[in-house]
DNA sequence: ATCAATTGCGTTATGCTATAACGTGTGCGA
DNA sequence: TCGCACACGTTATAGCATAACGCAATTGAT
């Protein structure tokens, strides 16, 4: 999917993920953009939908929160499964992509007649820097 | 680990679990028990807390649910990764362990020098019944 | 040019998910 | 019998997400 031009809206959260040590809940997002006049939840879920949308956005299910992808140029989707590892102590978050993974996951699906259409794969654990 | 004797709450919770054909959310367990006394959020909870630390439940986060494990008589957690395949359409989930992808996954992790805690695989799609 | 459809936007209200904080009772070992 | 750990019950609150309404701008076909 080619990413058209983002509105107003969908730049402003789309900059601050970028910005982002970490992922961020939509409040977070929300309070972090109320300076640029953001009052409502529904701003930031329609942007983040749209972002989400064109892949360049990520939804981190296990922590309710979103992370602007790390491989902005190569096209998310097509790597077929992402896998990310979130650090529960300094909250960074690393992506990964594995065909390894991805074919054997897909042939057991395949094997089940099963049609995947969303994955998620997140390892919650602890960083190298903060395993001191 | 081993599963202690459950505690009265703790059954009710695990049995709606096991009768259950699909993922249950914390609520739709109360709404289920409000005949036998649950009045709050908290009494599921806490019996989902214990059910899953014995590892008798588990988790889906990408649809903030619950269902007893399919596989009650080995160790789940021994298994290392766990992964679902949850149908949109009728609920279902299948459960499934892979080696493969589990080494794969955890290799990853140690070049990083991530220790990894807690894992979280889920597919949707749709499942070979309602792909008619 | 005009109308209809689409899309984004703003607002209010609401619903769903999860936990904090308090107190009670029970069982059990020191 | 004292103290501790644990399960439990209740009220309140925090955190996450969407429904439903209406308005404005854009586009594109007639």
């Amino acid at each position: 999917m080619t990413t058209p031009m983002l509105t107003k809206n969908q730049s402003l959260v789309f900059d601050i993920l970028t910005r982002a040590e970490a992922p961020l809940s939509a409040y977070t997002i929300l309070d972090k953009l109320r300076d640029q006049g953001f009052r409502a939840p529904l701003q930031v879920y329609r942007a983040l939908d749209k972002l989400l949308e064109y892949g360049v956005v990520h939804r981190l299910e296990s922590i309710n929160s979103f992370v602007a992808c790390a491989h902005p140029h190569e096209d998310c989707h097509s790597h077929g499964l992402v896998a990310f590892a979130i650090c529960e102590s300094c909250g960074q978050v690393m992506e990964f992509h594995d065909h390894e993974v991805d074919h054997r996951l897909m042939d057991w699906l395949k094997s089940q007649k099963f049609k995947a259409e969303k994955s998620t794969i997140e390892i919650r654990g602890h960083c190298a820097n903060c395993t001191a």
